[in-house]
DNA sequence: GCCATGTATCGACGGTTGTCGATACAGGAG
DNA sequence: CTCCTGTATCGACAACCGTCGATACATGGC
């Protein structure tokens, strides 16, 4: 894909995206949004680097640090921090040679708020 | 698949998962079940149908009444409906010759609980 | 019993996703 | 400038997913 196409949530997340799921029938692009952020959540390794983020001590850890605990290849869990990253879940930062990683609670609470129950 | 393997998540939402992602580091199995919940959601279809159960009056739907506003097919709604059930995030009870999907707010609950931030 | 209606299943198709090894890029160390 | 280390990208492959039309199953009305 030449065209990126990461518009819609490319910073950090959005302040309460869509209302809750019990406010009223949500339209077309508020699904799509909120569907692309949980589809960033639908996967067990991503929801282990995000816990991972959440858990450690100054709430970021260094990219090098996730490759082993998640189990995977050094490429896929670049590609898995990617995908978080472009959901908006998660920031990462260049310090010296390295990146860190740290989630967005900002985004995780838009998505509570989201699954709230009337 | 010959083998049903719905194993994990056959009947109204688990009382409160997998304790908050921002609590440890989870195990595979959490995160696998959680991925799976998360991955019910993570569709703009899926979606819509919760926020139509959600918001209707009595809290259950006619399934013949969801197709429409779905826009797709009946056998595509119906798909749709047995995965966010197979989740667990929703039920469906027969009246007569129809059958009544309702959300189960403790699932969404469950969810909510795993995206508390500390 | 037979038909009509509502729902689920089947089979197929195209598109997406998770995964890896190989490789390219980036920045610090010497 | 040249290495070394950390991270991202590329290309490929298998598996999975959303979608549909066709069809089977189930229930109630007749």
């Amino acid at each position: 894909m030449p065209v990126p196409e990461l518009t819609v949530l490319d910073e950090a997340g959005p302040p309460a995206c869509c209302a809750p799921l019990t406010a009223a029938a949500l339209d077309e692009a508020d699904a799509r949004l909120l569907a692309r952020q949980f589809a960033a959540l639908a996967d067990p390794v991503r929801l282990r680097l995000v816990s991972l983020l959440a858990t450690a001590d100054g709430g970021a850890v260094c990219a090098c640090d996730l490759v082993e605990p998640a189990g995977r290849s050094q490429p896929t869990v670049s590609h898995h921090l990617k995908v978080l990253t472009d959901a908006g879940l998660v920031t990462g930062e260049r310090r010296g040679r390295n990146i860190w990683y740290a989630v967005v609670p900002a985004a995780l609470e838009g998505l509570r708020g989201a699954l709230a129950t009337a």
